[in-house]
DNA sequence: CATGGGATTGACT
DNA sequence: GTCAATCCCATGC
């Protein structure tokens, strides 16, 4: 699994280097296609307000779960970055299911693969991650990050905007894989170039 | 203490 | 393309 050290790093390096890693939680488990880099100097990022209850996670020490829950209804799951004392965080976009695929199917009352966890709500409602794991270490679990299997070992990916805020806008913060199908929509353009290709 | 705004998703036109 | 669901918390009075 990936040490603490992994997470005490610029943001926008650990971000990409994060694609093509496992999330373990419980019985199910899949690699990472999608992530976005925040970080507290830009203001679509939580920790731009300073240190409050809620953005104590994100300027805790590195390597634990920030899981807070967006629009009343999701849980969003992030992995925190830079040393402590600095906000940051890796959101973690979407997944390409592994284990525990019935499972994943029943949590979220869909049959596709590809439809599981093809979003950010999407794999914390299949994986049955809640915001009890905000702050819970992602070495030790409940939810554990381990390192690329060798099938991921030189994924490519493309950056772009990031999806869903109103601020900063333009940084291209948001990392994908090239060749899965569980990225989430909408799909950048090497995304789609890249699975037309193939 | 009241208010308002989301790092989303799925259903519907 | 539009829109509502629904909870947490930051902000302001």
């Amino acid at each position: 699994m990936l040490s603490a050290d992994f997470y005490d790093r610029p943001v926008l390096e650990v971000a990409p280097d994060l694609l093509g890693c496992v999330v373990t939680h419980g019985a199910t488990s899949g690699v990472i296609v999608e992530t976005e880099a925040y970080h507290l100097s830009e203001p679509a990022c939580h920790a731009y307000v300073g240190v409050t209850p809620r953005t104590a996670t994100l300027y805790g020490p590195p390597g634990r779960a920030y899981v807070y829950r967006s629009y009343g209804i999701h849980a969003l799951l992030n992995a925190v970055c830079e040393p402590e004392g600095v906000g940051a965080a890796v959101l973690i976009r979407a997944l390409e299911p592994i284990d525990g695929i019935e499972l994943m199917r029943a949590r979220r009352g869909v049959e596709g693969v590809e439809d599981l966890c093809s979003g950010p709500g999407k794999l914390s409602q299949a994986l049955g991650i809640e915001l009890d794991l905000n702050t819970s270490y992602l070495v030790d679990g409940p939810i554990v990050i381990s390192e690329r299997p060798p099938a991921w070992r030189d994924v490519r990916w493309v950056a772009g905007e990031r999806v869903g805020i109103t601020k900063a806008v333009d940084l291209e913060w948001r990392f994908c894989a090239l060749g899965s199908r569980s990225v989430s929509r909408p799909w950048p353009r090497g995304v789609r170039e890249a699975l037309a290709a193939a």
